[in-house]
DNA sequence: GCGGCGCTGTAACGAATATTACGTTTTGCT
DNA sequence: AGCAAAACGTAATATTCGTTACAGCGCCGC
């Protein structure tokens, strides 16, 4: 039943099947969970780029009766979090226990809190469309993160046909974009600080309906106002730089997850490479 | 003097000079931290045992023009401390945990692992060599480790000058070393199944004096014959592929460190670059 | 014991919020 | 390509909320 489940496995069940507008409510209240909820329906919307109307339609849609009751189970959600014991697990199985460094530390919690609003539909979906042989896959990434576009090229070619990846310049890209059409899908990474290029590029691969898988960080790239599937990963990092390794991880999830799906094709697909080298 | 303190120190600050009523909202706010005071007035006074204008005159007492404007502090609050690694509750009995997926577990304790065989001291030894910035850095690597390649490339280029990503093919990277000597450095990234290719350019370079970084899997590329510094990364996972994650991340905290240790010259850097944008 | 001061709650006001109705646009199906 | 259904935003409405004015009560000093 729909009571007493939470709040973000309410949305991990539904957000497949809801419009887009509402999936854009989804996506950042998960990108800014839960605090974005606890604000009032005017902020929420403003902050999602909808109309109010849409994140009332979105809490209904989740099973709640109206907005306050929505809050209250965050607020209860938060108030039963925060109660349970902050001491972190910090196992110490390694050798000599030594707390690693810091930056270290940094970087996994990331991973792990970037999965963490990752629901498994969620992730099965996104597999869904990239398994999908017929439909053509095209990736591409920003200035720092197009190597990881590459990565996953690189794999994905390996277990399944009509990979592209979309190196150089922007022209180059909007030359292939005669080449996509409603079933295909298009990867696109980007953090901040957000790339127009790639923005533009988003916005008239979606205009020819391709679905939109993006890769981004927490405050979610202007591209998630295209895209199917949205995976924010955290960032932050005591660095000069951000870290892409929860984008990185989950990109790496992803292929391997595709490539498992087609195994039996994939497997006649690599061994057939193999002869071939 | 209203903003830059907590909600916390600010009632500290002040819970001894203020009258019974007042006091009793202070300590229920702090036995419910910071809960009860995103639900409304009339819901916080009711739990206080209070009325309403003695929630409102505790509120502007601790410094905060209106209610709305104290809420808007615990949220933000709320937001910082959420995405600090703090808190992040996985207790088992959670029902939306449910212990993450073993895929992502095994990676999480590769990267542990690896780093667990890092010293510090050959860290710090790497950094040293990629920070120097007379000294040219070459990256290169094979069919999947590439990317990562690509992606320390791009980082460094901007901390430091004479940075060359080797991209294409083998006999373009051939052409390049002739422009490699003694002081130079040459980091591969190369997992099993080792690519020839590689092998016998790391053992040019290397004859040449080249000092070699070498980032592998734990069976050790035969490269490491040649390396001056090794990163071993654990790459098994349970799943079609291996997994680079270890080496990744490795990668990207390294060029964290050499971007802190060029911190004066390449925050200059930096900044003239932005302006030629 | 008496008067003044400060603290507190009741109740009414005004502002901000959530909600609903409706017209327009988009999407999906054949 | 054309029709039907669904989704979305605008704008008006109803409700809830925060705020303020005011009166009662207790507390302390004289």
């Amino acid at each position: 039943m729909t009571a007493g489940t939470s709040v973000a496995e309410r949305i991990a069940d539904r957000i497949g099947l809801m419009p887009a507008g509402e999936r854009r409510a989804a996506q950042t209240l998960v990108a800014n969970y839960p605090v974005i909820g606890l604000k009032t329906v005017a902020d929420f919307s403003s902050q999602a780029g909808v109309s109010a109307p849409t994140i009332l339609r979105f809490v209904a849609r989740i099973g709640f009766q109206n907005y306050p009751e929505f809050q209250a189970a965050l607020q209860d959600e938060l108030a039963a979090q925060l109660q349970s014991p902050l001491s972190r697990t910090v196992d110490a199985g390694s050798p000599r226990g030594l707390g690693l460094s810091p930056l270290l530390e940094a970087t996994l919690e990331n991973v792990r809190e970037t999965f963490s609003h990752l629901s498994d539909r969620q992730l099965d979906d996104m597999v869904g469309l990239l398994a999908n042989r017929r439909a053509k896959a095209f990736l591409v990434g920003g200035r720092f993160t197009d190597p990881i576009a590459r990565y996953m090229a690189a794999h994905l070619t390996i277990a399944r046909p009509n990979v592209f990846h979309l190196s150089g310049q922007e022209s180059n890209w909007r030359d292939r974009l005669i080449d996509m059409g409603r079933r295909d899908v298009l990867v696109i990474f980007d953090i901040r600080r957000y790339q127009e290029s790639l923005v533009r590029f988003a916005e008239k691969a979606h205009a020819r309906g391709v679905q939109i898988v993006l890769f981004t960080d927490q405050w979610l790239s202007p591209i998630a106002r295209f895209a199917r599937h949205v995976v924010a990963g955290r960032t932050s990092v005591p660095s000069a730089w951000d870290s892409s390794a929860a984008l990185f991880i989950a990109a790496e999830m992803l292929v391997g997850e595709v490539t498992r799906r087609l195994e039996t094709g994939s497997a006649k697909r690599i061994r057939e490479m193999e002869t071939l080298r």
